[in-house]
DNA sequence: GCAGCCTGAGAAAACGCTTTCTGAGGCAAG
DNA sequence: CTTGCCTCAGAAAGCGTTTTCTCAGGCTGC
């Protein structure tokens, strides 16, 4: 008969009874106060391990304020970049005694808003990725969301870091290596239309149009997953382009893989190249040039630029860039003499 | 001058005060209880959506007893199959409003029985995968978690369902293709040696080597990553068997991969299979004959026995087993000796 | 016209913990 | 020997909800 509780569970009133001492002495033991006298300290030790007692977490919360849990919002947990993240902040806020929440909005950005806020209240802190989210609403909810990090996304609300990986930048790294390399008829298999990092590529691209007006860009409409760059393949071919910049890992390789259904090799024929550099870049045949993104990383930056604002810390970086590194893979080649012949 | 209370965010108490009624009557109208003047309820939510009042869950949780958050635990997130297991959980778990808190092992598997205890005090349920935890101590725990849903685990505790992948029926199944498709010497790249669902393989190749005993199968370490694969491949080749079974298709494409790089056809020299059938196994080149897991399926079903059990409602089914399928693609063919003896 | 019922709202208890407040007892100093 | 401080444990007040309990007032029915 050890459970006096109606729930079931036991709690710290029993503890207390069975040591003989009140709750509150209970409490001051199990969280390491030093100002009870260490025989009895061992009672209620004894008595805490004998009934097996550990606190309710929730009840704790609310005397504390705090659940010790952060929340992630991510747009599809199906998107390895963001099972990256996910797995980057979980890993470095577990060493801090921290847990995780996870929110999947479906791509859906009514939902970002909704799920944020839903997420945020149960937690310490938030760590939002929604490139669905429109500028204004993100302006509009960022103030209540505090403490809040976000993932490729800014904002003028005050004591929000962002995290955004330079995708511009990568972008352009690409094109130039496709240059390089002698191509000079180029197509970008873009992602979705609203999202917030396809538009950073886009102005990337416009850069480098800029700086090279030489080299034709054809601009063609994609998606983020395999599919999308499956069912790209006439797209890319009637293009005429010999070098394909697709949104990302997962777009490449799906086109590399409808190019070899219909008999094309890459990079003999058509060069492919994608984006962020995922585990099986490295193991796509042939292997992929692609722009790496440490995403890893990113997630566990985004827990440290957290924790400094949930510990009140002036965080020192307000937010960080991160520039991705050209990994040049088997997937590019030089450009086809038979194309460049034709051209003259 | 809209906060009353000091810690900053509105509560019930505000919204009262500003309603002019009690937090008892706030508090009833937010839950649609109808034994409230339909006036003094307008005013109620007038006021609350004026204060933009959104009721503290955590204060809500400890009055009802419930978080709606479920937990689920795995050994590492870095694999495609918990990933595709907690999204499955995941997605299902939010149609029903809930919300999963996740605990990564990191494949320790002591950690594996604390994460799981402290996840569970947080939440109305638990997910648990822990491949590595010893039977004993599974079933000392297994009560404590309640409500509690086994993956590719079983235990003694009265319900507790499992949710089982029939691993040594879908290796048997492999091995009969390879058989069938003239090879005599097998080799099995394993698993993590404490694991589970490697325990379950093994068992199935048993049964195999007893109906086919004059087939050689090979028992090779491996691991369940590329690089256990890609590490392999020089035990593999020094085994002589010209079909290989890895333990998953992250193992069977690390092989791959290395046995291009030392020059070997696949399928021409060797055949490789794999497990799990994974997004990229379509992707791979060869593509990747496999055995297909339902695995996004599993996550769900895992809900849809978690809330039976959080509901009370008698789970008509205590546990699923899941029966792989074999998937035929590309990296499975004629046995060299076979094909060459035909020819001759 | 009054007893009793029903409706509906406020008071207060409960959830399980932490922490401040209070006060009893021991001890040192005057 | 008394005053006052200090130590340490219990009482009680939160934390923000829900829910039971209580009770006032308006009805119905006789």
């Amino acid at each position: 008969m050890v459970r006096k509780s109606a729930s079931g569970r036991i709690g710290i009133a029993d503890v207390a009874v069975k040591a003989g001492v009140s709750h509150a002495t209970v409490s001051r033991v199990m969280n390491g106060n030093f100002t009870v006298d260490p025989e009895i300290a061992a009672r209620v030790r004894a008595a805490a391990v004998e009934l097996k007692y550990q606190p309710n977490p929730v009840g704790r919360s609310l005397a504390l304020g705090k659940t010790d849990t952060i929340g992630i919002v991510v747009p599809d947990l199906a998107n390895p970049t963001f099972q990256a993240i996910l797995r980057g902040l979980s890993r470095a806020a577990a060493q801090d005694g921290y847990r995780v929440l996870i929110a999947d909005s479906f791509e859906v950005s009514s939902e970002e808003t909704i799920l944020a806020g839903e997420a945020r209240r149960r937690c310490d802190g938030l760590v939002l990725c929604a490139p669905r989210m429109s500028d204004a609403e993100l302006e509009e909810i960022a103030p209540s969301l505090r403490p809040l990090v976000l993932i490729n996304r800014t904002t003028a609300a005050a004591g929000v870091p962002s995290l955004v990986v330079d995708y511009g930048q990568g972008v352009q790294d690409i094109a130039e290596h496709l240059v390089d390399l002698g191509h000079t008829r180029l197509a970008f298999l873009a992602g979705p239309p609203r999202s917030a990092s396809n538009n950073l590529r886009l102005q990337g691209l416009e850069a480098f149009k800029a700086a090279h007006p030489q080299v034709e860009v054809t601009m063609l409409e994609g998606g983020s997953d395999f599919d999308a760059g499956h069912g790209a393949v006439d797209a890319v071919l009637e293009s005429g382009a010999t070098g394909i910049l697709a949104f990302n890992d997962l777009v490449a390789m799906g086109l590399m893989s409808g190019l070899h259904e219909r008999g094309l090799d890459v990079p003999g024929d058509i060069s492919v190249t994608g984006f962020d550099d995922i585990p099986f870049a490295k193991y796509t045949t042939p292997t992929l040039t692609t722009a790496a993104v440490p995403i890893t990383e990113l997630g566990e930056q985004a827990w440290h630029q957290l924790r400094a604002l949930i510990r009140n810390e002036e965080s020192d970086a307000p937010g960080s860039r991160y520039q991705p590194k050209l990994e040049v893979r088997a997937s590019t080649g030089p450009a086809k003499a038979a194309r460049t012949a034709v051209h003259g």
